[in-house]
DNA sequence: TCGTTAGTTCACTATAATTGAACTATTGAA
DNA sequence: TTCAATAGTTCAATTATAGTGAACTAACGA
């Protein structure tokens, strides 16, 4: 399985303001930013386990598609790490308030 | 023609980030950060002329129920303010982040 | 009163999200 | 090496949300 990321310059601000506009999505994120350097797997950073598998799995490619994630397969996981270095090299400073604001 | 705005307490986050996350709404939002005090009517807000009506009216109604901005009858036009006292005050720093961002 | 202006509401279509079911790929054990 | 379990994707169907033209409403001016 491979799995399309955009490159750095190609993230958009709409797509990262929408990606994190949904409480499932920031939750994600908020696991990836905490857990910095480690990958997780998509039930790890998952908040909701009684959330349909099909619409994490819909919640992870938005996030991958709007270049927040990295995912890569490691055994019978699909591994992703938060993009950091990229989304603050594009966006320096909304990842962090983002995070901050929705405490 | 009454309109509901919610209170500033009710802001969400979510709800500002999904606001904003649509160029021409945040285009809209610019105009008004930039007019700030100055009331501006819809068209005038509004940076594109062949964008149908009712949609433009949809995109001031979303920026209304997500608290972006403040809506008053005047005389035959619909004079809108940005909420900017009460964006600042509920999410500090993220209304101006995400304008410079935009630039 | 009639036409114009500015915007809303309605009805319809089109696009996006949620879900269960079926599928794929990897691992571990018998 | 086969079989079951795990972890997630893909598919098809339903549901929700956005975009649009047409009809409507309210305020103003001639």
């Amino acid at each position: 399985m491979n799995f399309v990321h955009p490159s750095r310059e190609d993230l958009t601000l709409g797509g990262v303001l929408s990606a994190l506009s949904d409480p499932t999505r920031l939750r994600i994120v908020r696991f990836l930013y905490e857990n910095r350097g480690n990958c997780a797997s998509c039930a790890e950073a998952a908040p909701c386990p009684k959330m349909a598998k099909s619409t994490l799995s819909n919640h992870f490619r938005i996030l991958r598609e709007a270049g927040l994630i990295h995912t890569v397969k490691h055994g019978v996981e699909h591994r992703s790490v938060l993009r950091k270095e990229d989304i603050d090299a594009r966006f320096p400073g909304l990842l962090e308030l983002i995070l901050k604001l929705a405490e």
